[in-house]
DNA sequence: ACGGATGTTCGCGC
DNA sequence: CGCGCGAACATCCG
């Protein structure tokens, strides 16, 4: 599911759901979601500590709780947070939700699962140091949404590499928070060929490209109205309304012709043979 | 039934 | 040292 607008609206519903809360009981299960002594930490460090927020940086979840715990959550390719509602007295105990790997028990009697058929998600416990402060965190590039995109210091990263500009937008280190959907998007809105080394682009269409990622991002968020996305509503239903992603095959929406697809660092993508140069 | 999927990391070869 | 490639992870969906 994840890329930059999921993980703001994962955000979002985790603010709401933990506002002023506090956590009663955390349990997770014996999976790769947690590495090293990460999963005792998270079942023995955060009873009885109050939220103090929750940040987003780039595809990563930064939850911050009294007493300097910190909980990294990155829901990798299929992960979720979901929460369930606190069970009326009397009637039946609620089903916990598939593929459920880590829950949080909160004072206010709903519980929030970390959901994640895959296991690509991961989550850390940290004390003492800031979440914002791991070198994990440090290396990444310019959140769109948080700092927006300077052109002039993306057209400078750019120029370092000869990578092509497709890949070079996957690296989390341009810039956090873009994946296989919106890179491929943005490369579409900007009429960029995704195969062009990213160090030949000049800083205008540079500029162009900035625009089309920020387009592409704010289309996601504008799918369902302000703060909703429409392919991460409660029934999971996804609702593809991508410009070209996954549009391979069809018709080019600006020229008509065919869409074509390729391979590049192990990612397919669609693209435009005539638009895209 | 088979192929591919929104992400990241690691090992290998050049 | 840098880069590119493929594999690996585990499950679901069309």
């Amino acid at each position: 599911m994840p890329e930059l607008p999921e993980v703001e609206h994962a955000a979002r519903c985790l603010r709401t759901w933990l506002e002023g809360r506090v956590v009663l009981k955390a349990e997770a299960a014996d999976t790769r979601i947690f590495r090293g002594a990460d999963r005792r930490a998270f079942a023995r460090r955060l009873a009885g500590r109050r939220l103090e927020r929750i940040d987003r940086r780039g595809k990563n979840l930064l939850l911050s709780f009294e007493g300097g715990v910190g909980v990294w959550s990155h829901l990798g390719m299929t992960g979720k947070w979901v929460r369930r509602a606190p069970v009326a007295t009397g009637a039946a105990r609620e089903r916990a939700p598939s593929h459920s790997r880590a829950r949080l028990r909160l004072d206010d009697a709903s519980v929030l699962h970390y959901c994640d058929p895959r296991l690509f998600g991961r989550i850390a416990v940290h004390e003492g140091t800031p979440l914002a402060e791991l070198p994990e965190i440090r290396a990444l590039g310019p959140d769109p949404l948080l700092d927006g995109i300077d052109a002039g210091a993306l057209h400078d990263k750019l120029s370092r590499s000869a990578r092509p500009i497709k890949v070079a937008l996957l690296d989390q280190a341009v810039l956090a928070g873009i994946g296989n959907i919106h890179a491929t998007e943005a490369l579409f809105r900007a009429g960029i060929d995704p195969r062009r080394p990213g160090n030949r682009l000049d800083r205008a269409l540079v500029e162009q490209l900035a625009l089309a990622i920020r387009a592409s991002l704010d289309h996601a968020f504008v799918i369902n109205g302000p703060g909703e996305i429409a392919y991460l509503s409660e029934g999971g239903h996804v609702q593809n309304d991508f410009l070209i992603y996954d549009h391979a095959g069809e018709p080019c929406p600006r020229c008509g012709r065919t869409l074509a697809k390729m391979t590049q660092a192990g990612r397919t993508i669609a693209w435009c043979q005539r638009y895209q140069t």
